[in-house]
RNA sequence: GCCCGCAUGGUGGAAUCGGUAGACACAACAGACUUAAAAUCUGUCGAUCGUAAGGUCGUGCCAGUUCGAGUCUGGCUGCGGGCACCA
């Protein structure tokens, strides 16, 4: 076997990546005559190994950085990486090593792992989150957010286990447990540090409008996150004190269908109350047990308790309502308490049934028979048995009522939002230091700007529980940069969704002393297209836009959307395996016997399950180095484009990986050949050439659509489609035909498989790197048709087609369709009710 | 519980604006080459009736709009993502 027969990536994958390397290909200049183009995806958290996520994730990207270099921008394509958090640090509990050695390793062998697939990344700009360089930034933009009244302290929730002594992330509450200690956990309240996002609420809602390029569903969602809604703050006096109840609601129109009210359990009246009354003390405890999850407590049991105080109705001095406490209202979305109204809200109908309470209904849908003693009406109507608003739509006893309460002073119409602002407090070691100082004297004081960076120290230890900052025999103990009396550093660190939400920004120039320099990114923001999973579809990317919105207001930029475009990817699945025991086994403990899987290790039955998200867990991990090393980069690269869209999930499969490898060998060898063909003079005919070349104009056309689009899959097909044809047909072609026709082919294919079309592109005796060359243009002349299949039916059933001039006479199209053999057939005798014509397409006879 | 998606042959998917359902592949089957296997090449490949021409059914389920629905509307079912301290 020659040289030429077999593609050898093992040798070609890494000559190519030294060259483009040597050449730097890749680098981003900050300035250029060329139109900037920035791709990014989202930096990865080291957790120690690549994935085929995040293979799938890059080459997404790699494949669109290629091609805008290709059609002649200044490309930025850059990679770091998301390297605080809690898996660090829970390493260093489990294995002794400090969080900082464990995720440098865990970057070291990620990016040992990256290089070899080849991605057009500009190296030069990698950093990670936790260098100092990088948080120390951080730290200077907190102290900017905090003079430019975006921060601020106050007490909320966390989860508390109460045998560590440790604060928990939902993620550690299991079944209401702490995850080590097994305790029941309690909700507590901690002082913390919050951003105001708030702030932004409305303009983070409008300015959604403006992103053409987002996935709907993910506007959707965000709008659905930030939850506007239009309501009213109404005070009921509460019986017997001096104080009322102030609680919000969006349905001030049914405030005569009340029935009762009710506080969160963390409502202060609950807390006050709870301190004589045992009962109430033990049902606050319960639903504290619940932890802090939203999830958990909507879908924990509805219940409350009776607190035996009385509420008088705003409206009517003679009508009072039972204050109860329930498990469902939550102290952080308006006042922490409300009114039930059972007869028009599902969920206080649940509530009175179950608590025996009144339930009076005063909408009455037109026309329509209700009873709301078995179901809520939740619908549009009249207002009914309620004084001055009777007779009035819904939307008119809104308005009526909030002027009411204003004029009677008992309630105001506001706006709220279901957005909350970000608490950012930590009580974690393996996070950016919030830079503020407590002073007994001053109180709180920030660091001031030349005392920065506030590094963590690395001397800690993780023997005991709790956050090892606290723990640090000197770190927290400082001088008041005010006073220089005693005080102590906060020892919170910020939430990692901080770095996250500002690193774009860095990645346009990484190496400055600032946080980044505004020209830099004047010149490259916005991302052009971002890249990332679905799940970060709410909270990752509204951090990033409020942070841009927050630094405009500190004077670092004038714009306000970081991400123009965004594109979210599908997970990548493969099948899972279970053992006679039932127990998970991984692909490579398993071999396929007449059919069916059996173990490799005693060749007993296997069960093959569903395909799931690749997990440790399901032990369905396929490693990205196997597949490297097996298969290369470029048959990775490719089956990870070519099977599914990228907003799907993709299935890894043995089968596809290996299909992909024959085509490579199959595109090697063919395009080595018709080289060769191309020297023997080949003599063409002309109606071969033109049709070859119709066709690759057309490919030409139509793919780059595909790329702007990112229709990966539909683009490959599209390739496959034109090498079957083309090489049909080859050996038929005149020697220049040919020649381009290999040129171009093995260019659209550059993008996606970089190294093997590099290395064809050598063979060809090309002299610059193929990342150089222009992307091809296709040339109009070629892609118009003189006929066109038309398609009859009759009665919307396909019957026949008919090939007519471009833009034919719709007339003379009716005539030939009613004369088709078939369609006479099928018509008989019957008469012609109609015959809709759409040009170019189709004819449709109604009988 | 709430919010947001998704569902097309044995499998992944294609169908640009409501206009030929199944492009392009994978698997399978048959054949060629081979001592044999692999690789490669050729052919078949939604179901069903029919010798064929051709017909009927078919895009998770039930309705609806339309000359025409995978695509639009309403109602379900199943699966997935998110729910504020996982990243």
């Amino acid at each position: 076997m020659t040289i030429t027969e077999r593609y050898n990536f093992r040798q070609t994958e890494p000559k190519w990546q030294a060259e483009w390397e040597k050449r730097e290909c890749f680098l981003a200049k900050d300035s250029s005559d060329k139109p900037k183009y920035y791709v990014l995806e989202m930096f990865p958290y080291p957790s120690g190994r690549i994935h085929m996520g995040h293979i799938r994730n890059y080459t997404l990207g790699d494949v669109i950085a290629r091609f805008k270099l290709a059609q002649g921008y200044n490309v930025l394509h850059p990679m770091g990486w998301d390297a605080f958090g809690l898996p660090a640090e829970n390493a260093a509990i489990q294995n002794n090593l400090h969080p900082g050695k464990w995720t440098y390793e865990n970057i070291a062998s990620m990016r040992k792992q990256l290089k070899p697939v080849g991605f057009a990344y500009d190296w030069s700009r990698e950093f990670a989150s936790c260098d100092v360089n990088y948080y120390r930034h951080e730290q200077k933009l907190f102290l900017d957010f905090f003079a430019n009244d975006l921060v601020y302290e106050k007490e909320s929730l966390v989860n508390w286990d109460p045998v560590e002594n440790t604060v928990l992330a939902n993620e550690q509450v299991v079944d209401g447990k702490g995850w080590r200690s097994g305790a029941p956990v309690e909700r507590r309240r901690l002082s913390q540090w919050f951003l105001k996002i708030t702030d932004f609420a409305q303009d983070l809602l409008d300015s959604l409008d403006t992103l053409k390029g987002w996935p709907e569903r993910v506007v959707t969602m965000q709008q659905n996150w930030i939850g506007r809604s239009e309501g009213a703050y109404v005070h009921f006096p509460v019986v017997g004190r001096s104080e009322s109840l102030e609680i919000f609601t969006t349905r001030p129109d049914t405030l005569f269908g009340a029935s009762f009210c009710a506080i969160s359990p963390n409502h202060p009246i609950a807390e006050e109350l709870a301190k004589t009354n045992p009962s109430i003390a033990s049902f606050i405890k319960e639903c504290n047990s619940l932890g802090t999850s939203l999830e958990d407590i909507e879908k924990a049991e509805k219940r409350g308790v009776d607190t035996g105080l009385k509420v008088q109705h705003p409206l009517d001095a003679n009508w009072q309502l039972p204050i109860y406490i329930a498990n469902f209202v939550l102290m952080d979305y308006g006042t922490g308490a409300i009114f039930g109204c059972p007869a028009h809200d599902e969920r206080d109908h649940e509530f009175a049934t179950k608590y025996k309470l009144p339930i009076k209904q005063v909408i009455q849908p037109e026309g329509e028979v209700i009873d709301v003693s078995s179901q809520a009406f939740t619908g549009d109507g009249l207002l009914v048995n309620s004084d001055f608003l009777n007779g009035l739509s819904v939307e008119q006893a809104k308005q009526a009522m909030n002027k009411v309460l204003e004029e009677k002073g008992c309630g105001r119409k506001a706006i709220t939002y279901r957005l909350r602002d970000w608490g950012v407090s930590r009580q974690r070691y393996w996070g950016c230091p919030i830079p503020i100082i407590r002073c007994a004297d001053c109180g709180v004081v920030p660091v001031p700007e030349e005392d920065l960076p506030v590094v963590l120290p690395e001397d800690v230890t993780f023997d005991k529980p709790g956050n090892p900052l606290d723990h640090h025999p000197t770190w927290k103990h400082v001088n008041c940069p005010k006073c220089d009396g005693k005080a102590e550093r906060v020892t919170d660190t910020l939430d990692t969704f901080f770095e996250s939400s500002w690193y774009f920004l860095r990645f346009c120039s990484p190496h400055s002393d600032k946080p980044f320099e505004k020209e830099a990114v004047q010149y490259w923001m916005p991302v052009d297209q971002y890249i990332g999973g679905i799940e970060h579809a709410v909270m990752h990317l509204l951090y990033s836009r409020f942070f841009t919105r927050a630094l405009r207001k500190c004077g670092y930029l004038n714009f306000d959307e970081p991400f123009k475009q965004l594109m979210t990817q599908g997970m990548v699945c493969h099948e899972t395996y279970k053992d006679s025991k039932g127990q998970w086994i991984s692909p490579d403990e398993i071999k396929k016997v007449d059919c069916a899987f059996v173990k490799s290790s005693d060749n007993s039955p296997v069960v093959v399950g569903r395909s799931e998200k690749m997990s440790k867990s399901k032990k369905n991990v396929i490693d990205s180095d196997e597949m490297m090393q097996s298969y290369g980069a470029d048959a990775t690269r490719l089956f990870m484009m070519s099977d599914s869209p990228p907003d799907r999930d993709l299935e890894w499969t043995d089968m596809g990986i290996q299909g992909v490898w024959k085509y490579l060998n199959r595109i090697w060898k063919f395009v080595v050949e018709a080289e060769h063909y191309c020297n023997k003079s080949a003599q063409g005919s002309g109606d071969k050439d033109q049709a070859i070349l119709k066709l690759l104009h057309k490919t030409v056309s139509s793919g780059t659509v595909d790329l702007e689009k990112f229709h990966f899959n539909k683009y490959v097909a599209r390739m496959r489609e034109f090498h079957n044809e083309f090489e049909k047909h080859y050996k038929n072609l005149s020697a220049p035909v040919l020649k381009t026709s290999l040129q171009t082919f093995v260019q659209l294919l550059n993008p996606i498989i970089p190294h093997i079309t590099e290395e064809l592109w050598h063979e060809m005796g090309m002299k610059d790197l193929l990342v150089h060359e222009p992307w091809p243009k296709a040339d109009s002349a070629y892609l118009k048709d003189d006929t066109i299949e038309m398609v009859v039916q009759v009665n919307g059933k396909l019957r026949g087609s008919l090939e007519v001039a471009l833009d034919e006479d719709p007339e003379v199209i009716k005539k030939i369709a009613l004369a088709l053999p078939n369609v006479q057939r099928i018509m008989e005798d019957k008469q012609v009710r109609k015959i809709i014509v759409v040009p170019n397409k189709i004819v449709n006879i109604v009988i």
